[in-house]
DNA sequence: TTGAAAGCGTTACCAT
DNA sequence: ATGGTAACGCTTTCAA
């Protein structure tokens, strides 16, 4: 049986009030401080958090909805967010909805009556009444990797055009011209952010835009599979290719290894978020990196002040820079 | 201001007993059933799950202590355990303790104080202090991926030394005889069980042991790229290399290709470990993986039993079975 | 500075 | 079947 506040109070011959107040850091004689330091040390007490959180109405807990905890993009940025909660006394209730709408539902109602004090979601598309439902109840919520349109909310993200643009610019200077990308899927706001730096650094560098050039993939690996095929088999291929996820470059290398190419001689290839692997692949892969540390660091910077009920520049959209890779997948002569 | 039980029982024209009852489950007139839920539905009311908590000394929450989430191994095995503990409606406190000791004793006195109802941990090494503390309080504990020597608890871990095994023999029926291992660190479980399936199939197979072929690891990057070279510098270096863990892998992998060797014709190589990219790796990694869902699963199972009482069979040791995956990065004339 | 007591939202006992 | 009420462990107010 677990000491209470009163089992120590008891002991240490002082009201409970008292030993409330210090461990709460409020004035206590010094000699009492002492006798209620020593009977909780003696019953080894801890203090009851959930009798605490019903109390103060504040249960110090931030809940994470994620798709999935089996993306290192997602449980990195959530150990960045934790890391820094925790340094501030806040822990997180990590939930994972398997990319499935009811489950994810189900998954938020539990936050909710758990009475986390803020949330922090990965959305995928048409989560807007979820987070409605959120703002309702007047908790905090932050989202990831995504923008719900038309919905006040704050966002952080990757600057994923800007990474886009980056990546083709870097296969245009190589002199490609008839660059294939493998797109995430269409209604995705991540997938037509990348696609628009896609389109931008064409229109910059004066390269007209092909249709058939553009493959919607699903961000998995069999899409990215399937893509990679579809562009190779096109009349004319594509002598660069930029996958847009990391699902869809393990499946369009795989699709490389099927067809036993070589990169980068028969083709160029640069890849769209955390891959482990890309310097262990040979020729390792280029690639554009997200800040998951700076974007998780945000996030926790954001929940936290909204918390603290400061709301001066809401809704705030923050898109943080990405890194690109230059390694050895991509070839041809640079211009400029 | 969210709606509570009273607010629900007022506008029912009940009192909260029956509220409670009926939410519980309770026998209820029919009647009255009609009238709590449409008091429930027009407040939109969900059970404040502190309070609940509170009063029945039940959480329903079971805290998941693990070095590091971003490990495919451990996400993987937490990401089963969730699903397995929804269905029976529990929910998880995922802490990260970042490979750091003094920060695990935070985060366990974070889930001992938010009262959780279990415990499952991924010790490193020395943590046979923390869980008897966890005893000490009467909650069970589940380990994973680890056995902790000299203490009786409940564990679940992948078969290692039967894994370790069957890679070491693929290559010896593929007739090698000099063949290297990057062993984990000595005094973690899990490297010894593995060490030992190594020298077990040695031994089956009348080969004899050479002390310069074992080198012994960190299980991390660095340490697998370092070892690697260590081996191959040998004098008479081995013909294949047993690797034993993921990240270990990732560095020997490294190593390879600034080597510029060739797999499997001048090196055979098998791994141990969940590779996602195993398969994309030309040529594509043989590797023992661990079943991942099996050991989730079975966390869980034994954890829901403990937390009913049922002690049957305490302590109870798993080992689930791995998986070899042959592929194309063992070479050699194949025996039998 | 201290302590008595109210009350957070819920459950469960017990009388009705 | 129902409802009044005590109790869970804690914080906080208020009087002393």
């Amino acid at each position: 049986m677990a000491a209470t506040i009163k089992m120590v109070a008891e002991l240490a011959g002082v009201s409970v009030a008292t030993v409330s107040k210090y461990l709460n850091g409020g004035n206590v004689y010094a000699e009492n401080r002492i006798k209620v330091q020593a009977a909780v040390d003696a019953l080894n007490y801890k203090v009851n958090e959930v009798a605490r959180s019903l109390k103060t109405n504040k249960t110090n807990t931030i809940g994470i909805l994620a798709p999935s905890i089996q993306s290192i993009f997602i449980t990195g940025v959530i150990s960045q967010i934790q890391y820094k909660l925790l340094e501030c006394g806040y822990s997180t209730l990590i939930v994972d909805y398997q990319m499935n709408d009811d489950l994810e539902k189900r998954q938020l109602d539990i936050l909710l009556k758990r009475q986390v004090d803020g949330i922090v979601i990965f959305p995928r598309e048409n989560e807007k009444d979820l987070v409605n439902t959120i703002k309702d109840q007047n908790i905090p919520v932050v989202t990831v990797d995504n923008m719900l349109e038309g919905i006040a909310c704050d966002a952080v993200l990757a600057d994923n055009m800007g990474g886009a643009y980056e990546a083709t610019e870097e296969l245009i200077k190589h002199q490609h011209k008839r660059i294939g990308i493998i797109a995430g899927p269409a209604y995705m706001y991540t997938a037509k952010e990348r696609l628009k730096g896609y389109f931008r650094a064409h229109e910059d560098y004066f390269i007209g835009l092909e249709e058939e050039l553009i493959c919607y993939g699903e961000y998995t690996e069999q899409s990215g599979y399937k893509c990679f095929n579809e562009l190779m088999n096109l009349r004319e291929p594509p002598t660069a290719i930029f996958v847009t996820n990391y699902h869809m470059t393990i499946g369009a290398l795989g699709a490389v290894n099927e067809r036993n190419m070589k990169l980068p001689e028969e083709l160029s290839l640069i890849a769209f978020d955390q891959l482990e692997f890309a310097s262990i692949m040979r020729p390792p892969i280029s690639v554009v990196e997200q800040p998951l540390k700076q974007i998780g660091e945000k996030v926790a910077e954001i929940i936290l002040r909204r918390m603290k009920e400061d709301w001066r520049d809401f809704p705030h959209i923050e898109r943080l820079k990405t890194t690109l890779k230059r390694t050895g997948s991509v070839a041809g002569n640079i211009i400029k």
